[in-house]
DNA sequence: ATAGGGTTAG
């Protein structure tokens, strides 16, 4: 069948489902045919960033050996866009480099754009430095270039330098634009000047759908929520069209609030709005159901995706792993394997997890060799991963290897191996890791400190660092409860007693109850009684505070106090809500049941069986 | 011809 190539490259330019002609007819024409006409080009190179071909590098030749590079500065700004849209920066910046003639605002602006769009900030600042202070250009930048450059300053983290261009908008008269404004607003939100945020959006004259979803994600990313959800309540009012966007940050505040039924709001609204062309907003749904541990809704939403790329993925397992079914965890990760999608660091940062928790030391292995294999070694994430699941399949040498390989670690990557040691009862080598801790520790490292000390019985060193730490951070009602702990279990009660007493303020009465445990433990009954009194007088309103009590006294042999306090609890209207258990039995229904009750027609073979039961697990 | 906003992880 013979082809006539105009006709075809008209159909490719004018095709509204650009995916309806494959890639290897555009391709074809390219290599066969001289293109005659420039705007032909221009349009396949559109369509070509569009379409992802591989090689633009082909594009390149065809428009330098066509010579229109030199003649239509339209053409050079092109092929600089599209090789910023394929990621290729470098690519970008050499053809503007190679510009003929000197480069036109356009061209700069592209050159400027390819460079901030590609994590390169500082490149872009470079170029936009050069772009006003250099004396053979006669330039000034506009509406196009300023976004580049808040962004990249906000990815920088340079707040004067961002006021300063805040100021110079003003005098380019450029403070009621749009694309500026709202750049400015997401750097503002990033940064952490939320009413410099307030003050650009609430001066402008005329907003848009993205400056109210730059405000609306700006507030939900800085975890603002009321504000998040404030600013998306006056966007509805003000009759704006939510974009995908505005539904992928609208739901990242319900995720992080867990609140399903308003993540159900916004998934009704995003049907009716329709997403079938964006992928984020299924992937923020299925995050939304599994951080709810709604799983069922999780996995409906992934099984009716046309389109998964490795963010539903990702979200997919991280929603089982989230919920603790880490065996479904692992088998939608074989799914992906097999459905031919390389994972990333991310995907096995929530795999490991899987293996660390089902202790599944030979998965973890695969997973390690797995990350080997595919040169996911350098990420931090990953290596942190790997580290725990070592770890906790027990293989402590394992983890430590890992620890001391890893190219960069945070201050996660410490507290991990800290805790690793601290729960293997390896005090001293936890506290040789925190002496050669090189970035400053976080309540986390403290807590794993200390609770190495209390299980490796260190008490002077973790009373040590424990009354340092009370002079320098601001502690946690679980660094006193690991304190109180660490003292009783030595058997310190007089210095327990006293540190319960100052943790009161922090965690209330769970500090003495740690005490009354340990009293206990050693027989110092009159002790257990006379801090049981005052946990009583401390938690009125909860029955764990008077059971404690009840106990203390029942342990001491003060049976009429024990009466008594019962008496006491019964007028106050507390009662003891016993724990209760549920079952599912073959379809016939739920029956709950709770300890030691024998109110079920078949009581005496379940107990029967429960005693052969608990025989066998003593026997070995 | 060139520009602004979102989703996954310990």
């Amino acid at each position: 069948m013979s082809v006539n190539p105009r006709l075809l490259t008209n159909q490719v330019i004018k095709s509204a489902a650009p995916s309806s002609l494959p890639l290897l007819s555009l391709h074809r024409l390219l290599r066969r045919r001289r293109l005659s006409s420039l705007s032909s080009h221009l349009s396949l190179l559109r369509r070509a960033a569009s379409h992802h071909i591989p090689n633009p590098h082909e594009i390149h030749a065809l428009l330098l050996t066509g010579g229109h590079l030199s003649a239509s500065p339209a053409a050079l700004t092109s092929l600089i866009s599209l090789y910023s849209k394929l990621s290729s920066p470098a690519d970008a910046l050499s053809v503007f480099h190679s510009s003929p003639t000197p480069p036109n605002l356009f061209a700069w602006n592209a050159a400027i754009s390819a460079l901030s769009s590609n994590s390169l900030p500082a490149d872009a600042l470079c170029l936009f430095r050069r772009l006003r202070s250099d004396p053979s250009v006669h330039l000034i930048p506009d509406g196009f270039t300023f976004p580049c450059i808040i962004r990249s300053l906000s990815d920088l983290g340079h707040a004067g330098e961002i006021r300063k261009i805040h100021a110079l908008l003003f005098k380019s008269g450029l403070d009621s634009d749009v694309f500026a404004s709202s750049a400015m607003v997401n750097a503002y939100l990033k940064m952490g000047f939320p009413e410099f945020s307030v003050q650009v959006f609430d001066e402008m004259p005329e907003r848009d759908v993205v400056l109210w979803n730059s405000m609306v994600n700006g507030f939900a990313q800085m975890g603002r929520f009321p504000n998040a959800k404030e600013y998306f309540n006056r966007m509805m009012k003000a009759g704006f069209a939510p974009s995908g966007f505005t539904v992928t940050g609208i739901l990242s505040v319900f995720t992080s609030m867990a609140d399903l039924n308003g993540g159900r709001r916004i998934h009704a609204f995003a049907l009716k709005i329709g997403y079938n062309s964006d992928a984020a907003i299924p992937n923020s749904l299925i995050d939304l159901y599994g951080k709810c541990h709604a799983t069922d809704d999780a996995r409906e939403i992934f099984d009716s995706m046309p389109v998964r790329d490795l963010f539903s993925w990702n979200s997919i397992i991280s929603a089982f792993e989230h919920s603790g079914d880490h065996t479904e965890a692992l088998e939608i990760f074989g799914e992906m394997l097999r459905a031919g999608v390389r994972p990333d660091s991310i995907t096995m940062a929530a795999v490991l997890p899987a293996c660390s928790q089902a202790a599944a030391l030979a998965h973890g292995r695969e997973a390690h060799a797995f990350l080997l294999r595919h040169g996911i070694t350098g990420d931090v994430f990953a290596g942190n991963a790997l580290v725990d699941m070592y770890a906790k399949c027990g293989s402590l040498k394992a983890a430590r290897l890992v620890f001391d390989e890893m190219p960069d670690r945070d201050r996660a990557s410490w507290n991990i191996m800290i805790d690793a040691y601290a729960s293997h009862g390896r005090g001293e080598d936890a506290l040789d890791l925190f002496a050669a801790m090189n970035l400053p520790p976080d309540e986390i490292t403290l807590l794993g400190v200390l609770s190495a000390c209390s299980h490796a019985g260190m008490v002077q060193a973790g009373m040590m660092i424990f009354e340092q730490m009370e002079e320098t951070t601001t502690l946690t009602a679980e660094h006193y409860l690991c304190a109180v702990d660490m003292v009783s279990r030595a058997g310190m009660l007089e210095k327990a007693a006293e540190m319960a007493a100052k943790a009161e303020r922090a965690c209330g009465a769970k500090g003495w109850r740690a005490y009354i445990a340990a009293c206990k433990e050693r027989g110092e009954m009159e002790r257990a009684v006379e801090a049981a009194g005052r946990v009583v007088g401390m938690e009125p309103e909860g029955s764990g505070a008077w059971v404690m009590a009840a106990n203390a006294y029942g342990w001491a042999g003060k049976y009429k106090e024990v009466e008594d306090l019962r008496g006491e609890m019964w007028r106050q209207g507390v009662r003891k809500v016993p724990g209760c258990s549920w079952v599912e039995v073959g379809g016939r229904g739920v029956q709950t049941f709770v300890t030691g009750e024998r109110r079920h027609p078949q009581s005496e073979a379940i107990y029967d069986v429960l005693c052969g039961l608990a025989g066998r697990i003593s026997g070995c």
